[in-house]
DNA sequence: AATTTAGACAACCGCGGAGTC
DNA sequence: GGACTCCGCGGTTGTCTAAAT
């Protein structure tokens, strides 16, 4: 396919935002929103290509970014959405309110999987302690997660029969790393059948429809929790897998 | 106090999918 | 149907900061 580059380098900045920039870009996209990214910055008078600026918009300045340093729960939802949906940090990211795919893989790639690979918690950070003073583990029965399901996901008696069945460790599976995989197929089955469920409630657009979908969104709530619970049931009996 | 080292995070790069002409 | 463009995603790199020596 013909891809051109992301932007001519020639005369663009690179590296660092500004406060000036940083100011410049949020102002244009609160006046006429950020319909093309491309376009965007020559609108805007600023020397940054659009994939920059789309960057800097939504892992730093949208105005729904919560900063500062995850929290415990925060961090057990990524420890537990990583073990279902792997590296789609998007997706993670999705059901994180506030946080960023961006942001989301940072941590993991810092200190999660550290803490995650090595079971014993003997690791503890020696830097930046003050930054990151939060430490968690990953034994034991987990906390209820505060993690919002996706939209479009919903959880009918099949749904939750599928990932049941569909559930299966990977040859990755170690006691050690506590983490364990579900095979796309699961996946696919699962989102393709939940998308056409909840997407002919949308449609309707019966106000009483969409109060039962909002309920529908509680019960995804359960149907993640039961799924990491009979998750951690699976991780007590690693002898079948051995 | 100066230097080294390692952690954290912001930003970049390149690819693939989806949409449009 | 193919060429092209744009957007979003995931992997990787660069830079800054703070702890350790």
């Amino acid at each position: 396919m013909g891809r051109s580059p992301c932007c001519e380098k020639l005369g663009l900045n690179r590296g660092p935002w500004t406060a000036e920039e940083d100011s410049i870009l949020v102002a244009h996209i609160e006046r006429h929103g950020h319909c093309n990214w491309r376009a965007l910055p020559k609108q805007a008078g600023l020397l940054r290509c659009g994939k920059s600026c789309r960057l800097r918009w939504i892992n730093y300045l949208r105005p729904d970014v919560k900063r500062g340093n995850f929290t415990g729960e925060e961090e057990d939802a990524i420890i537990q959405l990583h073990a279902m949906l792997g590296n789609r940090w998007s997706m993670i990211a999705a059901r994180l309110p506030g946080r960023t795919d961006n942001e989301i893989k940072n941590v993991w790639h810092t200190h999660l999987k550290k803490r995650l690979g090595s079971s014993k918690p003997s690791a503890a950070p020696k830097r930046n302690a003050k930054k990151h003073a939060a430490v968690i583990t990953h034994d034991g029965p987990t906390t209820s997660i505060p993690v919002l399901p996706e939209q479009p996901i919903s959880a009918s008696a099949t749904d939750y029969a599928i990932a049941s069945t569909s559930l299966e460790y990977t040859e990755s599976f170690s006691p050690d790393s506590q983490e364990f995989q579900i095979d796309d197929s699961f996946w696919s089955e699962t989102l393709a059948m939940t998308v056409k469920s909840s997407s002919s409630v949308m449609d309707a657009g019966d106000p009483l429809l969409a109060a039962d979908s909002a309920s529908m969104l509680s019960s995804n709530a359960d149907f993640w929790v039961e799924l990491f619970m009979q998750a951690d049931d699976m991780q007590n009996l690693p002898q079948i897998y051995t």
